[in-house]
DNA sequence: GTTTGACCTTGATCTGGATCAAGCGAACCC
DNA sequence: GGGTTCGCTTGATCCAGATCAAGGTCAAAC
């Protein structure tokens, strides 16, 4: 494995990228110095593990940039993905020293760890921090919900669609509002990890895939890069409502 | 409907059978007498709706006893259980006034239920209650994690065998420690309330159960009473690794 | 510039669970 | 007491997605 070395920016967090919507967005000057205390910055690259299921954990972090996925892994090898984190999520359980899932960087990473013990502290004195957190993980929980309805019950081509879906609308809250109907964003899996996440296999993605480029409703530039010409047709296949319940 | 009377015991929380393990599990005197001065008894009975995904809830709830379910349904009917409620388990999310998903009671049913905005209120200026709800939703969140495993990526004999022996964990729980391997409970559940929760048709949830009974890895007494001769045969089944990594 | 290996696509075939259909037993109701 | 309904079981058939297999593309390594 190549000893690529990345270079991310160490931020003060006054710039920096998820100070709004990470689990310090409500701090104040004097909270945010001591986050800042017990803060450092870890940097992984593409396909590199963070840590192994039942593996100790000494630190919690938000994602600052990147993207890292937790799965599960069955005894033959069966794996599925449980959660998909990108640039603000939280990763890690306060009062738990033994990570549940593995935890993997799918693209150049940056974490901003917290160091375990003190984090905890900061959660007993600090509302602010805790607040966040409960509201935080409420809506993971329904994330999951959302996801287990797609596990459960879409077709393979729905579970693409709605995939595609939400990778589009959660780039998009980072970035430029859409113009018109049209979206473009760059795929964070391989087919692969993306079969993880849907419950199928990495053919079935490849096929489903390239029937919605026959049908028009993506169009694909390299293997990764994505374009839908019209984003209220790729939503026609996810299978949801029309209204969107989704919006916090 | 026939509008059968059901009469539960409204209680003083001191003698609440759920005081210990429920949001309030770590209040101290004054902070349930807050608490106390906010809640009501609401009893359903087996089958009733309770809410529908998008009305509006003015309170939020702990089960005291009773099973509880939330659902999602798509527009053409499939149907898929996301969450199953036990004694001491929460309903409802703060901060949000409409609920996201049908809750539906399946066995006779007790809420304990506070009145939404005071109970917000208690959020911020109770860290006892608000670090229960904290904890609790996070194990909530790990629960979701095991279900998606199992429904992205579990056979239809492991999708029952896991969900017996999550209902005979969580039953063993609250009552008397099993006797050698041998445990017995009754289902709270319907077959066709069983396939939404397994993300299964009700005609394989019945086949599987037979095949599990023909094999002598169950006994059924009725439809609903489950008697679990061997409980590590049953494990076995569940396609999860031997050493429970389930225990917090 | 050719070899290697990671990643992806496509084709052929198989199968677990869905679907369609019939019937059973117990509780409830007129 | 006979009909109706609800929950469940079992059988026959079908099909979406898994599995098995081959080949294509592209960037990095030699």
């Amino acid at each position: 494995m190549s000893q690529r070395h990345i270079t991310f920016p160490q931020r003060e967090c006054a710039d920096c990228p998820i100070r709004h919507r990470a689990v310090c967005a409500r701090c104040e000057t004097d909270e945010l110095e001591q986050l800042e205390a017990i803060k450092y910055y870890r940097n992984f690259e593409a396909g590199q593990t963070i840590v192994w299921a039942g593996d100790k954990m000494d630190f919690v972090a938000s994602v600052v940039q990147g993207v890292a996925t937790l799965s599960q892994t069955m005894e033959d090898g069966r794996r599925q993905m449980v959660g998909l984190l990108l640039p603000s999520d939280f990763l890690g359980r306060p009062n738990r020293d033994r990570v549940a899932y593995d935890v993997t960087a799918t693209t150049d990473l940056q974490l901003c760890c917290f160091r375990r013990v003190p984090f905890q502290d900061m959660l007993s004195s600090t509302p602010h921090v805790s607040q966040r957190l409960l509201e935080m993980t409420l809506d993971e929980l329904d994330a999951a919900r959302e996801w287990m309805l797609l596990l459960g019950r879409k077709t393979a081509r729905e579970k693409i669609a709605s995939f595609l879906s939400i990778i589009a609308r959660r780039n998009a809250a980072q970035q430029a509002p859409g113009l018109g109907g049209a979206v473009a964003f760059d795929l964070p899996l391989t087919r692969e990890a993306m079969a993880d996440y849907l419950g199928l296999t990495l053919e079935t993605v490849s096929r489903q895939m390239s029937s919605l480029k026959n049908d028009g409703v993506i169009q694909l530039d390299g293997k990764r890069h994505i374009i839908v010409p019209d984003f209220s047709a790729l939503m026609d296949e996810t299978g949801d409502d029309a209204d969107g319940g989704v919006l916090s």
